[in-house]
DNA sequence: TCAACACTTAACTATATGGTTAAGTTTTGA
DNA sequence: TCAAAACTTAACCATATAGTTAAGTGTTGA
């Protein structure tokens, strides 16, 4: 169940603005908005907001309804989870990184890393 | 210990290109490379993946060092789990919806049989 | 009916990305 | 010493973002 790269790209790219994150997290707090309502906080014109959710939406983030003349976004964090499982194969890197850096310290050779040759501080290395 | 808003534009932005990713990818594998040897595999120039390396040096994902003519990368992995903690606020979220897809499934048929039936995601966070 | 509401589209601007080729710079090794 | 290796910088191009204002499309309710 992994997402293809362009999925991923679009994901990314989604959440790579303040703007646009704000609006996911407005959702995240209270779901099934107005574009107008989900607007009404920020700074810029409707447009502007518009273009944001267009993104969201072609991100697979939100999905939008029209019901009359008001179209109500709902959250769709399925992407998110996908982003958060690539993300997730650097989890055991980022907590090595204090056990090299010890490593480092410990013995001035500097191999290429990537094996500590030093016993562990005993943490349980959960998934 | 969470990332500003402007460090997580930058981070979420750059891991919103496949070559960007592709090029972690490979510094996860075997830290330590040179830029030659990261741009080796890559069907473009290598100004071009010297920019890629750029965005994300300025994101704070890769830390390049100069030894005579060579420059080698090492991954800073500490960004990409600030982004991770943001994506994490929306675990719940999707959980929510897998569990909402799992009573649509037993209410369908009488039985608790909804083989992805998770109903925490029972991640103790360790700190 | 018809004006106000809730978007939507269009046209435009400025800046950023993602790539190219060509021409540097610094180090190294024969 | 001097050419080649390993980057780096510069100049350019096409497209995408992120915003603007202005005008257009349906829908609703008084």
């Amino acid at each position: 169940m992994s997402a293809s790269a362009s999925q991923l790209d679009a994901t990314f790219a989604a959440l790579a603005d303040p703007t646009r994150r704000a609006l996911l997290a407005r959702l995240e707090h209270k779901d099934n908005q107005s574009v107008s309502t989900l607007a009404q906080p920020f700074a810029m014109s409707l447009p502007a907001v518009m273009k944001h959710l267009d993104i969201l939406d072609d991100a697979g983030l939100i999905r939008r309804a029209k019901v009359g003349r008001t179209v109500t976004c709902t959250l769709v964090a399925k992407p998110m989870e996908d982003a958060m499982a690539w993300l997730a194969r650097y989890e055991r890197f980022w907590t090595q990184q204090f056990d090299r850096l010890a490593a480092y310290l410990d013995s001035e050779q500097d191999r290429p890393a990537a094996k500590r040759r030093r016993k562990k501080p005993a943490k349980p290395n959960r998934t």
